[in-house]
DNA sequence: TTTGTTGCAAAACGTTTGCAGCCTC
DNA sequence: GAGGCTGCAAACGTTTTGCAACAAA
């Protein structure tokens, strides 16, 4: 699940994609981009806001903007898991997201499948270019079965 | 793609799992149920509420916590396209939910897919029990295509 | 020099909450 | 009668907005 690339590549590859859209270069930018790097599981743009204090001046209007360049970008991917916050995690060129969730105790769960790919990537839509999906399965845990039960 | 059951049935439905969760029957949540049942597409609660108000005097309170009880029940399904608020279908038993999204102009497009579903449904979890599945796929429609090309 | 981008603070928005009173069971 | 459910309005938390100042090209 890990094929993660160098993080001068990834900085090169948002270099690029401002270059392209004829977005400015700026440190703020560069700065959340490290930012969201430096996390390995989901963030939000609050925890991006608040762990750049420290280190840089950013405000919050400048990480929801970043967030969504990045996103166009295709260097994070975001969920709505529930309707409280966007999440996000980094993707690079990861093009597929599987998730378990549970809907008693809301737990997320990762993974992969290969066949449920390769039917996916199979479909082809006419008039219409996919550049990636997500899948979330609903359901109930072990655990949460057996609470409802009683 | 349509394959709904009488409205009795559904009502049927609803008052059973009431009485099997211990739920009240209250004449709002029927009410709820109703105009929920009366929309063909997409609606939020904010849709129901204010739709309601010529009928019946229903607080958004009751709105937002029988959409869940309906949620609960299977009975609708609720989709987060984009954050700006919780959208509902009416699904009875349905299991599966296949869209398109452009990035470009948001355009939600539902589809079916035979392979994806039996993929996906063979997939079997230990200590994980399906209910039910969402399948986004994001991507550009022609149109968009062609613009973000200029 | 032009104008895209920034910080700041206020506003907007959907949703949740607290509470007193109502009505199922 | 007990307590789940209701309406109401205020509160909440995330995200968006308007605007003046700044800085990349």
């Amino acid at each position: 699940m890990k094929e993660e690339p160098p993080y001068e590549t990834v900085r090169q590859a948002f270099s690029d994609f401002l270059a392209e859209k004829k977005y400015r270069n700026t440190p703020e930018r560069y700065a959340i981009l490290e930012k969201v790097y430096s996390y390995d599981g989901f963030f939000d743009a609050e925890m991006i806001f608040e762990s750049l204090q420290n280190e840089y001046r950013v405000s919050r209007a400048t990480v929801y903007n970043t967030l969504e360049i990045l996103s166009e970008a295709r260097l994070i991917v975001s969920h709505l898991f529930d309707n409280t916050k966007v999440r996000y995690e980094k993707c690079f060129t990861k093009k597929s997201h599987h998730f378990l969730i549970c809907s008693g105790c809301g737990k997320i769960k990762e993974f992969s499948d290969k066949q449920i790919s390769a039917a996916i990537q199979v479909k082809n839509f006419k008039g219409f270019e996919i550049s990636h999906y997500t899948l979330t399965l609903y359901g109930w845990c072990n655990k949460c079965k057996r609470m409802m039960k009683k």
